[in-house]
DNA sequence: TAACGTTCATACCGGTCGGTACGTTAGGAA
DNA sequence: TTCCTAACGTACCGACCGGTATGAACGTTA
């Protein structure tokens, strides 16, 4: 009894009261606020919409976060960055054809219009914040690198089984492909249109391509 | 004498008062919105500041702007969109090499640290806006189709006096080159650094190369 | 000079902003 | 049960927002 005691005391989630569970709330302030300021730019994301979004009033967020500041910060480094990690950097780990994964991820990007007209998390809060706040810039700039960083070494791993042009420089074109993808995405963002994401990824791919050393067993 | 006198009223910048100059007082409106938009983005630009750096008062603003929005369109057809053109357009017109132009705008763009960290006038307020307002969008998708027509339409006359190859195909050249130049400009804004965009000129520069016809006189 | 429309300046409005002060209650500890 | 702190909810603040009403002064016309 003792035991089942502390079990539901550590664990609260299932069963009984939805009151009081910080975790929880923190996670509904976490995810509104990364909505809205998906949506209105983080300057322009009210905190009462935000948490009528959430569902929780002013004493919740205050007692969660700092200010406005540290929940955009939270928002970085606990939404967006695992998304771009998800995305991006995991399926990088161990692979066989570098060129064929990137290629992989590159045509799985969303081309749903929700996501295409409200274009890239990262790259929004970037552009309005990096100019303005050193402490977004350098959370932001530490996704893009961990991006660029985890596109290159996949790179030079293909070099050295020969399934990469050896005069491709790594992170000059882990670099590259990143602008494309940011690119394009404001591009499409901009004409509110999936088609030219679409566009953008076929060119993207053909640039991929391009980078494949030739004569190597081709899958795609 | 009657003539002097009408010269005087028509064109009154010289000499006597600088007061009761409509034109001028419109023109420095627009160039500080214009700078406070490049600052803030246009939904956080504040009138106040706007009018405090053109050093007139709201009554000044509301005569010659019917709001705010009304002012920010101004600023996409009178400041961005000539800029625009001639960066970017102008340059393209009647050119014999079209590569060698291109190489020669990208080449030229602005790596001064002012402009590298603000980013480009037209990718931010596309960014902020386009999903936003319809109207910001429109005028903003204008600007982008102009360019993405000038490099296309450069791109085919290339190809017909055999100095473009003839697998290239030119609106979707066009589209990647503008997503190249905005994303490395986007990786720029964000590292706040000119180093990021000089290297990104590099890389655009050998993709463009790689557009010419193999055989033809290179001059560059 | 008298009249008049353009071109502003001034004062003020209601609404919204991020932030704070403070009260209240849930829930584990003793 | 008692007590205390974490976890909120409520009420309110000054600042600033975009926008408007009004009037004055300039410059032109008659």
């Amino acid at each position: 009894m003792l035991v089942g005691m502390l079990a539901a005391r550590k664990n609260p989630k299932r069963g009984a009261t939805r009151l009081r569970d910080p975790e929880r709330t923190r996670e509904r302030l976490l995810q509104a606020a990364s909505r809205e300021i998906y949506r209105s730019g983080f300057q322009s994301a009210s905190l009462d919409k935000i948490l009528a979004s959430a569902g929780v009033t002013k004493g919740a967020l205050y007692h969660h976060f700092k200010n406005k500041e540290a929940l955009g910060y939270a928002v970085v480094e606990e939404i967006i960055s695992p998304d771009v990690r998800g995305t991006w950097v995991q399926p990088l780990q161990r692979v066989n054809d570098p060129i064929n994964t990137l290629i992989g991820i590159v045509q799985g990007l969303s081309v749903r219009p929700k996501d295409v007209c409200g274009g890239c998390q990262l790259n929004n809060l970037a552009q309005e914040m990096s100019p303005l706040d050193a402490g977004f810039r350098k959370r932001l700039e530490i996704i893009f690198d961990a991006w660029r960083e985890a596109t290159a070494s996949v790179l030079r791993k293909g070099q050295i089984r020969g399934s990469v042009r050896r005069n491709v420089e790594p992170t000059d074109a882990a670099g590259l492909l990143i602008a494309m993808v940011e690119g394009y995405g404001s591009l499409a963002k901009n004409a509110q249109d999936p088609k030219v994401i679409k566009a953008g990824i076929r060119n993207i791919v053909g640039w991929l391509r391009s980078l494949r050393q030739p004569g190597n067993r081709k899958r795609v």
